[in-house]
DNA sequence: ATAGAGTTTTATCAAACAGTCAATTTCCGT
DNA sequence: ACGGAAATTGACTGTTTGATAAAACTCTAT
């Protein structure tokens, strides 16, 4: 007995949604929710605009989806921080990963930007819920390998949020990395100096050791 | 002979500037330019929409006036970085100085950061011109510093990025740092826990000596 | 090939929006 | 106290925006 079964998506409908969120990402990660609008995301998505609402019938349903879509894969790299690991190649390899989605994923990178900055008004739940109990438990697995005295002694929560920004920064302000570096370092050199100093900066710091 | 002289202003103007700057910080760093109504900021000064408009004749006129007045406090602590100090106090100061800032101007970094994030429409010839002179120049200082021996080498451009990055965190993520530390840790104790990290981080690193 | 579900468009709406204008009220130096 | 400049307001305009209704069209399983 199939009762209430889920309604199977069609070619069509699974293309538009698709080419829907693809604009609207577009759109979102540009302006924030407020300023995109959905005659722009539907020009995007070479609809016309009452056709995009009969995918989604609200703008809102757009935003939603799109976030939903986008929180595992944006906290994968955190989750898979492994406590059996060696903490600096983990504390490597976490960097390098958030540093690749910066590169990889700037639309995904500055859509969340832009919610924290607007306040957050419709994630909140979330960041109080999921982020912050996914931070605790990393948090404690960095505690550990500090008391055995394999990592400095250091606040681990804050050191989330250094990586965090400073490896979302070249998704966040691209246009400013790229007005101060100027039309010389473009491409996929940027990418590695940026890489190669951050590997300092966490490993190592910036006092020279005698 | 005093000819076109500058209009001088009364005093009910320079109040009234004064409150409508105040309303528009408030609107355009929650929801950047696009985001805000004018309406809403008549409302935050306390006075009609036409009223306001007689003071500023377009929405864009008040965001330029904002950034204008901004720029200089906003740019200040890098611009006194000083070659002839020690480069660890310096370095110490620069950081704590820009945490200061995202403590006691969070509208500010907001608005900013809102700005870069949607691309810089308005002020992509300062971060061009002033901007990358001012960065060039302090990195030329900041290179000085680490051919000497007396910081470790690494791309000064890229540590003036993580430098602002993770100190304007606290403010333009200010929700998620709420978020994730919870309601305990608020107050004063946040941002002394985040100058002590970040001065073991900038400094020394994670990676332990032996 | 055809019926019915699925898709698209034209036309339209009310609310929100930035900005204007003329008329009124308040301020302030004399 | 008064006259002109400065300040304020209500009423309004044209446009953009999110959303709806109904009619027309297209696809697909049988």
């Amino acid at each position: 007995m199939d009762h209430n079964p889920e309604p199977r998506k069609t070619r069509i409908q699974t293309e538009n949604e698709a080419r829907i969120l693809d604009a609207a990402l577009d759109a979102f990660s540009l302006h924030g929710f407020r300023g995109a609008t959905v005659d722009q995301i539907a020009e995007g998505a070479g609809m016309s605009k009452p056709n995009l609402l009969y995918y989604f019938r609200r703008k809102q349903d757009i935003y939603e989806a799109l976030i939903d879509r986008l929180l595992d894969t944006w906290l994968e790299p955190l989750e898979s921080l492994n406590e059996n690991g060696d903490p600096i190649p983990e504390l490597r390899m976490y960097i390098r990963r958030k540093l690749e989605m910066s590169r990889d994923f700037p639309r995904e990178s500055r859509l969340f930007a832009n919610e924290i900055l607007q306040g957050a008004p419709r994630i909140t739940r979330m960041l109080e819920t999921r982020l912050k109990e996914l931070v605790d438990e990393k948090s404690e697995v960095i505690s550990g390998w500090m008391k055995a005295g394999r990592l400095n002694k250091a606040d681990p929560r804050h050191m989330i949020f250094s990586i965090w920004s400073t490896t979302q920064h070249y998704a966040d302000f691209d246009v400013q990395v790229r007005a101060v570096l100027g039309p010389d370092r473009g491409g996929d050199g940027r990418f590695e100096d940026a890489a190669r100093y951050l590997e300092t900066l966490f490993l190592d710091g910036l006092k020279p050791r005698p």
